[in-house]
Parts: structure tokens; C-alpha cells; sequence
DNA sequence: GCAGATAGTAATTGATTACTTACTTGTATG
DNA sequence: CATACAAGTAAGTAATCAATTACTATCTGC
């Protein structure tokens, strides 16, 4: 009767992936904390129980949201520069473009009510974060090796760096202070550099 | 009859110093989000109701929890060391101080929640980092004309720096990565530094 | 074409929480 | 000492929200 017409009938494996890319885009919207269930289910046109014929709670709609973007980010870190200083480069101007494109993902990340809630996931950003730097300190110390940083400095640097793209996400994401981070990633990579070689 | 003993009974003005310290105390141990007037009166001692005689409602409880920040920060921005670089250090070594002391500043300034419930909140946040950011600025362009660092760096240097303690704080009050942001500090600042005058 | 299985609805539930209201007690002051 | 006010209680309210339940429509494989 009030039903919806067949087309609107998915699988749910369609719905899961419709639904995290809903939640992607209400949390850059209008953020984390409005993200309700009922919010969810109107912008796909379905009753708010629907949602959780796909999700069983709303932490696996989070887990699914933070695989999702652990994979997009995932392959930000696959080597594509030779040099190591081009490689890092490449990786701050692709985390400044993701931060841009997708708001959602500091929002999330940032969120101290996220980390509380659900501690797994909780410990799942942390890895990320601490995979990221261990990443960066070991193309720092290839570039050592090869002569274009002095040594002794890796950890220091590595932290600098990803404290740094840190601190950008949070002045765009969350407290709209820069427009658009792509703008000053080359000439803070830049200054970021020059303390690596002198 | 079951009324708290007359030593209970204090003016509005300290039980509103206390609901600072005690919301201070609640967002170190559980986080903003665990924070509701409920607890608070618990910590006190108070009825749940009790909360309201020295608030009109949640938003002004933040409010005063801000400005107390507020002045504390504030007072971390009066000039002491001569040389502007040796100042920019001790700016930067007190923010590492304060963040390991009061874990509730970057969880609160972090929170999208918080940015979107409460406006006029939010604008004050945004007004005092991007005050920050100047008077960094001002700072590096000091020690240019005074020779210590290279011309036409001073808004990126800035930028930098911020970034990288705002980048540390989240580390430190959200992911618990690093256990103690001071000890850091020292490393860190000197690593910036080398890139100010190359 | 029929028998599950599955995606949906509609309504409800139970917990939480900011805030209110009516009343009570302590205290300072003239 | 009386009294007015301020600080407290106790109970309740209205709203929100995740999750559940009982039922219904639709799709798929045999």
C-alpha cells in the first residue's frame, strides 16, 4: 500500500554501500553528531527500521564507514615516486586533497564521543595514524641513505610531518579556518623539506 | 531530611568555579561526551537539578569552561623572553604543558559535536587559534628583521608550527598515542626551528 | 507457480537527558 | 526575631534516538 515501488528494492549489499555513502555525506554536512538512523533512512527514502536490516547496530555502520575510508586512504601509501622526498610530497598533497574532498573523515577521526563509544574502532584510527608515521619515517630514512637528509632527524620529522597534516584537517575540517587545504600543502611540504636537508 | 549539611550550602558564584573544574576533571577521565548535568551533580554532591540554579543551561556551562581556558591560554601569550624565537619555544613548550595537564582543552576544541550544537561557541575557538596564528606570525617576522630567520617564510613557518601542536594534542587527548606531549616538545621545536633560518 | 528468503513498513519500546516546577531549608540583614 | 532571598530537593516532562517486533511485499530457485 504505502510500500515503495520495486526499483527501490536493493540487496543489501547495495544498501550497506548506499548507507556509508550517506553517512560520508551528512557528517560533512552537518557533521558527526547529527548522524541519526532516522536521518540516515530519509535521504535513501526508506523507514528508519530499514537501516537496520543492513547494520545490526550503528557501530558496524561506523566500522563500515572507517573500512571505507581506510581503504580509499590505503592506497595513498602504495609507492609511486622513485625518490623518497617526491614520494612523501605526493602523499601530504594527496592527504590535503582528501581532507578536502572528504570532511567527514577528520570529523570522525577527531570525534573524542567516536573514540569513547566504540573502543575497537577507537584502536583502529590509532593503528592507522601510527602505521602513517612509521611510513613516513622509513621513506625519511631512504632519503637519508641516499644522501638528501642529513641523519638522526627521521623521528622528529616523520612526527612533524603528520602532526602537521593533523593540525590542517582540523583547521579545515573542523573549524573552517582554511577553504581549501590543497592550497597550502606545496608550500608547507616545501618548508617541511628545507629541514630535513640543512 | 535528607538534605546536605549546611556546609554543603555555598554561593552561586563557587559552585560555578566548581562545575568548571569538575567538568575539566569529567572530560580528562570519560571524555566531552560522557559529560551530562547528571554527572556533574553527582561529582558535587548536588541533585541533578541543583545544576541549573548556577547555569541557565548546558551551552552557558561550556561557555564558562571556555573562557576559563581562555584566560589560563592567555596568560601563556604574554611576553617573557627577549628573543623571538627563544619566546616562540617557550609558547610552544607551554602548549605541550597544558595539553598534558588538561586533556579536556583539546578534546573539547576538537569536537565537531560541540562546533555544531553551539555556534557562538565554535567562533570563539576559531577566533582564538587563528589569534594564535598571528601573534606566531608577528613573532617569526621579529626574528627575521633581527636576522635569525630568512625572509618570506613567516606565514608558512606559522602555519607550521600551529599545525604540528595542534597535531601533537590530537595525538596526545584523542588517540592516547603519545603518553607525554613534553617530552616531545624540545626535539620537535628544534627540528622547526632549522627550517626557519635553514 | 510456489516456497522460502529477503527487503521493506509501521508502530512501539526503553533508555537517556536537558530542563522545569513546586516546594523546602539555610542564611544574611535590618 | 522576622523576613526575604538564595541554594537546594524531588519529581516530572518532553524530546530524542537506537533498537525491536510483527507484519507485508517482492524476488529467486526449483
Amino acid at each position: 500500500m504505502a510500500y515503495a515501488p520495486a526499483s527501490h528494492r536493493r540487496t543489501s549489499e547495495d544498501r550497506q554501500q548506499e548507507i556509508v555513502e550517506v553517512v560520508l555525506a551528512l557528517a560533512a554536512e552537518r557533521g558527526v553528531e547529527a548522524i541519526t538512523t532516522a536521518l540516515i533512512a530519509e535521504r535513501m527514502g526508506l523507514t528508519q527500521g530499514a537501516v537496520f536490516r543492513h547494520f545490526p547496530n550503528k557501530e558496524a555502520i561506523w566500522s563500515a564507514v572507517l573500512d571505507w575510508l581506510k581503504l580509499r586512504l590505503g592506497a595513498l601509501f602504495e609507492r609511486v615516486e622513485a625518490r623518497p622526498v617526491d614520494e612523501l610530497e605526493r602523499i601530504f598533497l594527496g592527504y590535503m586533497a582528501f581532507i578536502h574532498a572528504y570532511p567527514a573523515m577528520p570529523r570522525l577521526v577527531f570525534s573524542d564521543t567516536f573514540h569513547h563509544a566504540y573502543p575497537a574502532l577507537h584502536t583502529q584510527v590509532r593503528d592507522m595514524v601510527a602505521g602513517c608515521e612509521v611510513h613516513f619515517r622509513s621513506l625519511i630514512e631512504e632519503a637519508t641513505t641516499e644522501g638528501e637528509a642529513i641523519p638522526g632527524r627521521s623521528a622528529a620529522a616523520a612526527t612533524l610531518l603528520l602532526a602537521s597534516i593533523q593540525g590542517l584537517a582540523f583547521q579545515s575540517a573542523i573549524l573552517n579556518l582554511v577553504d581549501d587545504p590543497r592550497l597550502r600543502g606545496p608550500q608547507l611540504f616545501a618548508l617541511w623539506r628545507s629541514c630535513l636537508s640543512r
